[in-house]
DNA sequence: GTGTTCACG
DNA sequence: ACGTACGTGAACACC
């Protein structure tokens, strides 16, 4: 049987809006709805495969229920701004797709769905409804299907409804809900119902007599309390009004036709080129990929304007790339591609010419001295992609001398939110071209060129236009400090970090992973006693049986998927049964070993014996530094037992040692200087200990009577104002009512009113500007204060308190990292930078050298800015990281 | 590929 | 009415 599918779009569109996080294009046009709607229409076309497909649209008009009863729906607030705009683009986007939609005036989305779900039945068409709205389960048959959708958090739910399915889950049939709603009323349409009857009574009165009109006509011989009886037969007028409201009409006059809702059933064929272009105005890129335009040569390229007059050709002999460097003036641009850690091509431009070279089709030996030659020449500017790569994995073949400018890098601070810098990625972002697709390249060339070379050469000749974009916007964003003296210098410091690694004590490791074993097989049979069963203790799920289904402990909290068993749940459930004290120990040794033991062991390189972590500079929204493959930030040091790993962590041999240097307090530091606290720059100044300075001061006793419990309270409370402090999580983190941590903010603010001050001021301007700002001019775009829904602006307003003090906090060190590199260098050390984490800088050091390491960390770090309060720098050194602490 | 948990600052 | 502090990355289970 043929199937249709018929959509409720407001319905949808309504629920996505509230169930997918604050999403906008790049003009500031909230996408959040369309979004899941255009998730939700997929995954449907998807499951129901329809044959013949269309949609539904509510129309502000009146509806024939709001002239009968002027109440209906008049409760209502009104659509937020941030949803209305969102209606007429997903109507756009249907019209592109050829996905038609009914609109009636004086009818509801649902009155067109029940039309047309009657001419389905009619014409012997499975009729498929897709709504939010429970109501629609009045038009369940054998062959209408009702599909309930959900949306959470982006992800889609649907559940499938015939009228069997209603009968089970309900116990009535589709249409009695029109009858029990007559006696209930609905709240959210405004329907009255029968005053004094709720759920429960309409549902059993129903489910006995099946209609209200069969209530009505033998209301004699209707068994009830004399009370309950009154309430019917007074409510009867209202009950017959809201069985009017709330039946859905059959007969809409719309002009309805099958073949203008033909469809294939697939959603490839939504992938049309205006389908694409709205898309790609709207930035809504996850969903162009989920269409993949990629096969239909529908898409048009937009505006190549770049690639006027350029012009590329592939080489593969030193001579021809000696004559093309001859023509290179004093400064050029250059991509590299790897095949692993392998050179696979290059491409070099000059002004509006690229040369590209093939490394497999040309020989390799002779090319790379001539390149090297050509990038180690001071007298020529280097203009990139992806720098610390080239330095990185060509650090012995070729010496990029000069670089003077990433294009990644300058994208990242105009805008640190995206998920992607590839240089693909930005030419598509800032041109709208999409490079790796074909086109009409030939056109370009004057030469004959490989395919092969013809992506890496556009690439290139995008280098000079992204530069000017890009340098154009940095400017006008007063960054240009801050990407020369910081971010551009930083590339090269990263890299030799990376280059240089951490040396680790591999037998060391391999004997704490056995030790972690054995224990962890002692633990794994004790837990599987107590349970009384042998289960994987490593799944939530089915820990989650065991806990609070088998040993009838009391689950408290739930996530998305089931039972919450994170370590709060254990933690509060730690007295109820001996077993959960063993899974906590569990936890803890199966991460240590898993993640670290078991998870650094492959990363060591086997030639170098060390451990080369990435450090990425362009992955976080604040501008910290991220660390990967290994995650060398988040090394164990809080519980004695993980505290062990960092005696692994070693210097390269017994002449070698390990020095660390960490900030105390920079971000309170940093708050106390930004909000020009005078109390907390006090503090500061008279090199006290800040926590306690707050415990004395909120809580009004003498510093020196401070306990060491009100030292800790205060360590919380000074984090969460860091965090954009909320009374409950400070609750939850201090286990007191929510009440008492209140009053403990509020104590604090009336301390540090400085601090007072900067929160609402920094709302407000992000509020106004759309952005905040660190020290240093690095800018976080903070789209979620458009939001209407209270939580997501709530999250942006922490977002613009904590963003200026962890961003500036990344400003200095970043500073820091910069000029400590410089001095080894320009004082010709051995020593060298080699980890980072955040707050902390280690060098492993020639032991000869330790002491004017020291000094260096010291001057650089703790003069690398000059703020109002003194930064301070704790230092010192061992063999192992463990000793350096 | 997503969700949960947990390691760090 | 709703969820609950900022920023990360990795392992594992499960679909």
């Amino acid at each position: 049987m043929k199937k249709l599918l018929i959509i409720d779009s407001n319905s949808i569109i309504n629920r996505a809006f509230y169930g997918v996080r604050y999403l906008s294009s790049k003009d500031g046009t909230p996408t959040n709805a369309v979004y899941g709607f255009l998730n939700t229409l997929f995954k449907l076309i998807e499951e129901v495969k329809p044959n013949y497909i269309c949609t539904a649209y509510d129309l502000k008009a009146p509806t024939f229920r709001h002239k009968m009863y002027t109440e209906y729906k008049a409760q209502r607030k009104p659509m937020p701004d941030g949803l209305k705009v969102q209606i007429p683009i997903s109507k756009d986007i249907l019209a592109a797709m050829n996905i038609k939609s009914f609109e009636c005036e004086g009818y509801e989305a649902d009155d067109i769905i029940g039309t047309v779900s009657k001419i389905c039945d009619d014409n012997g068409i499975e009729c498929y409804i897709a709504t939010g709205d429970k109501d629609d389960l009045q038009l369940a048959t054998d062959k209408t299907k009702v599909i309930l959708t959900v949306t959470k958090s982006g992800v889609n739910e649907t559940v499938y409804y015939d009228e069997s399915a209603v009968m089970d889950k309900y116990h009535v049939t589709p249409s009695e809900f029109i009858d029990i709603k007559a006696l209930m009323g609905d709240p959210s349409d405004n329907i009255p119902g029968v005053s004094g009857i709720g759920e429960k009574t309409a549902i059993s009165l129903i489910e006995k007599y099946k209609s209200i009109e069969f209530i009505y006509d033998h209301i004699d011989e209707i068994d009830l309390k004399d009370a309950m009886l009154k309430k019917i037969i007074d409510g009867k007028e209202s009950a017959f009004l809201s069985k009017t409201l709330a039946t859905i009409i059959r007969d809409v006059p719309i002009s309805f036709n099958f073949s203008e809702c033909e469809f294939n059933g697939n959603i490839s064929s939504c992938a049309t080129p205006e389908v694409f272009e709205i898309l790609n105005k709207l930035n809504l890129n996850s969903i162009i990929k989920r269409l993949d335009f990629s096969d239909s040569d529908t898409v048009k390229t937009i505006s190549e304007d770049i690639y006027k007059n350029t012009v590329f050709y592939e080489i593969n002999t030193v001579e021809d790339l000696n004559s093309f460097i001859e023509t290179i003036g004093d400064k050029l641009s250059f991509i590299c591609e790897f095949n692993g850690d392998e050179l696979s091509s290059i491409a070099i431009s000059n002004d509006k010419k690229a040369i590209g070279i093939d490394l497999y089709n040309s020989d390799r030996k002779t090319i790379l001295p001539v390149l090297n030659n050509l990038f180690k020449r001071e007298d020529i500017k280097l203009y990139t992609a992806n720098a610390k790569e080239c330095f990185v994995k060509l650090h012995n073949i070729i010496d990029f001398h000069n670089i003077c400018y990433d294009v990644e890098i300058a994208a990242y601070l105009i805008n640190p939110a995206k998920s992607e810098y590839s240089i693909t990625s930005l030419i598509k972002d800032y041109f709208g071209i999409e490079i790796d697709k074909q086109s009409d390249t030939k056109q370009l060339s004057l030469f004959d060129s490989d395919a092969d070379v013809t992506s890496i050469c556009k690439k290139v000749l995008a280098i000079e236009p992204l530069y000017k974009k890009t340098s154009e916007l940095l400017e006008k964003n007063n960054q240009s400090y801050l990407y020369n003296e910081v971010e551009l210098p930083l590339i090269r410091v990263l890299a030799d970090m990376q280059i240089y690694g951490i040396k680790i004590d591999k037998d060391q490791l391999n004997e704490f992973s056995v030790q972690l074993d054995s224990k962890i097989k002692t633990l794994t049979q004790e837990i599987y006693d107590l349970a009384g069963e042998e289960f994987n203790i490593n799944s939530p799920k089915q820990l989650g049986v065991i806990l609070f289904e088998k040993l009838g402990l009391k689950s408290f909290k739930k996530t998305k998927t089931g039972y919450s068993t994170g370590i709060e749940v254990l933690e509060k459930l730690r007295s109820s049964h001996p077993i959960i004290e063993l899974l906590i120990e569990y936890r803890q040794l199966t991460k240590l070993k898993s993640t670290y033991c078991d998870g650094l062991l492959p990363v060591i390189n086997p030639q170098t014996g060390r451990i080369h972590s990435q450090f990425n500079q362009t992955v976080t929204v604040t501008g910290r530094i991220s660390s990967t493959e290994p995650n060398m930030q988040n090394i164990p040091v809080r519980t004695k037992l993980g505290r062990e790993l960092r005696k692994m962590f070693i210097a390269e041999n017994d002449k070698y040692i390990l020095v660390d240097a960490d900030y105390s307090q920079i971000e309170l530091r940093v708050l106390a200087h930004i909000a020009n606290d005078k109390t907390m720059l006090d503090a500061f100044k008279n090199n006290e200990d800040i926590h306690a300075v707050t415990a004395s001061q909120v809580l009004g006793i003498p510093l020196s009577e401070v306990t060491p419990e009100q030292r800790s309270s205060a360590k919380a409370v000074n984090f969460g104002i860091v965090y954009g402090i909320g009374e409950y999580s400070l609750s939850q983190d201090l286990k007191i009512p929510v009440k008492e941590a209140k009053a403990y903010i509020n104590a604090y603010l009336e301390k540090y009113h400085g601090v007072r001050e900067y929160m609402t001021q920094i709302k407000a301007e992000a509020e106004k500007n759309g952005y905040v700002k660190t020290m240093m001019n690095r800018i976080r775009y903070i789209p979620e204060l458009k939001s209407t829904n209270h939580n997501i602006h709530a999250f942006g307003e922490r977002v613009a308190l904590n963003t200026p003090i962890q961003g500036s906090a990344a400003d200095i060190i970043k500073l820091a990292m910069v000029k400590v590199h410089k001095r080894l260098i320009s004082e010709n050390l051995k020593s060298r930078l080699i980890l980072q984490v955040h707050d902390e800088l280690i060098i492993e050091s020639p032991k000869s050298e330790e002491d004017i390491v020291k000094k260096i960390l010291c001057e650089e770090m703790e003069n690398a800015v000059n703020l109002n309060v003194p930064l301070k720098v704790d230092m010192s050194s061992g063999n192992s990281w463990y000793d350096a602490k």
